[in-house]
DNA sequence: TGTACATCAGTGAACGCGCGTTCACTGATGTAC
DNA sequence: TGTACATCAGTGAACGCGCGTTCACTGATGTAC
C-alpha cells in the first residue's frame, strides 16, 4: 500500500521520534528496529526503505534529538542558567527525553564513527556555545571553564541516575550546580 | 571432570577478571556469557556453577574490580593527584582496565539493583575519600568540590572517548584537570 | 478534467544467528574406612 | 598409608527466543495522456 508524499516524511519522522525516545531509554542495544517501527504506528518491514541499517537509524535519530535542542536555543542564556535545569531532578528523572550524552554517552563511544561525528559536532557547538558566558578573565580561561563545566554536568546527571539513594542523588545534582554556576 | 577446591576459587578469579575486562570493553550487553567463559579460558555450561545468572556476574565483576581500586588506594594522595591519573590519555584509551564509571556509566543506570547497589557504595567511597583533600574553607564546601570533581572526571572522560577528533579529545582533559586540579 | 497504469511505501512471513540458560554426562577430587 | 566410592566442577549439545535483515506481495498514489 503505496502511501502520499507527505506520510512519507511524516513516518520518517515518527520513527526518528520513537527511535530517539526508545534508545535513551532502553539503550542502543536495548531497544530493537522492530519496537521502534511498532511505536511509530508501522511494521518492522518497511524499515529499510527508510534507512540503511539499525546504526544508521542511531546515528539519524541523535542527529535528529540533537538539531532539535539545538534550535530551542534561548539567545542571552547563559551557561549557569543551562546548568540550572540540566541538573534538576525532572532532567534525571526523564530520560527518555533528556541529554543523549547522559543518557547514552558511554554506550556512543563504542558507535559507528557517523554516531561518533555527530555527537562532536554537538559537544563542540556545546562548548563553544558555553564558552560565552562561562567564567574566566580571558577567552582561554572561559573556554576551559565551559569544558569542565559541561564535563561535570553530564557527569553528574550520569551519577545522580546511578545512585539508589535519592538523598544521594540529589546532593550530586546539587553540589555540582553549585560548583558550575556559582565559580 | 571434578577439580580441586584451589583450581574452583582460581577459576571464579579468572571469571570476574575476565568479565571486568569484557564488559568494560564491549558493554553489558556487548560481551555474552560464552564470550567470557572463554576468555577465562572454560566452557559456557560451567558458567551457572559459579554465578546465579548473567546479571549476577555483573553485579559480582563490578564489586570485584571496584574493590581492587579501593584496596590500591594510597595514603596521602590528594584529588588533585587522582585526578592528574585519571585524566590522562593513558586512562582514556585503557577502557578495558580503566573507571567501571566511566566505560559502564550510562548502561548501569538500567542496569539491576545489585548492579546499582554495588556502585553507589563505591560513589559514596569516592567522594568520602575526595572530601579530605578536595579545595573550600568548610567541610561542607569540599564535599561539595569532592562531588563536582568527581562528575567532571567520570563526564570528561567519557566526552573525551567520545570525540573523533584528537585535539579536542585531549583538551577535554586538560582543560577539565586544569579545572578540578587547580581550582 | 478524467482514465489507465506504472510506481513504490508498507506488510508480514521467513531467514540465519547468537543469546542466556538447562541438563545428562564425565572423570578427578577428596572423604570414609 | 592405601583403597573404594560418593561428590560435584566442568563439558558440550540442546532449548526457546528475539534479534537485524530480506523479500514476495499488496494496493493507494501520482503521472502520462
Amino acid at each position: 500500500m503505496k502511501v502520499s508524499r507527505e506520510q512519507v516524511a511524516e513516518h520518517r519522522h515518527r520513527i526518528l521520534d520513537a527511535a530517539a525516545r526508545l534508545y535513551r531509554e532502553k539503550g542502543l542495544e536495548g531497544a530493537s528496529v522492530a519496537q521502534i517501527m511498532a511505536a511509530a504506528g508501522l511494521t518492522h518491514g518497511g524499515f529499510y526503505g527508510h534507512f540503511k541499517s539499525k546504526e544508521d537509524l542511531i546515528a539519524q535519530a541523535l542527529a535528529h534529538v540533537l538539531s532539535q535542542s539545538e534550535g530551542a536555543k534561548t539567545p542571552g542564556r547563559t551557561m549557569a542558567d543551562y546548568a540550572t535545569a540540566y541538573l534538576s531532578r525532572r532532567h534525571r528523572d526523564a530520560r527518555a527525553e533528556g541529554c543523549p550524552f547522559a543518557a547514552l554517552g558511554t554506550e556512543a563511544v563504542r558507535g559507528s564513527q557517523d554516531i561518533r561525528a555527530v555527537l562532536t559536532r554537538s559537544l563542540r557547538e556545546q562548548i563553544e556555545d558555553f564558552s560565552a558566558t562561562a567564567p574566566g578573565e580571558t577567552p582561554q580561561e572561559r573556554r576551559n571553564a565551559a569544558i569542565a563545566g559541561w564535563a561535570a554536568m553530564v557527569g553528574a546527571v550520569i551519577l545522580a541516575r546511578i545512585a539508589d539513594d535519592p538523598a544521594l542523588s540529589d546532593e550530586i545534582l546539587s553540589a555540582t550546580l553549585r560548583h558550575v554556576a556559582g565559580s
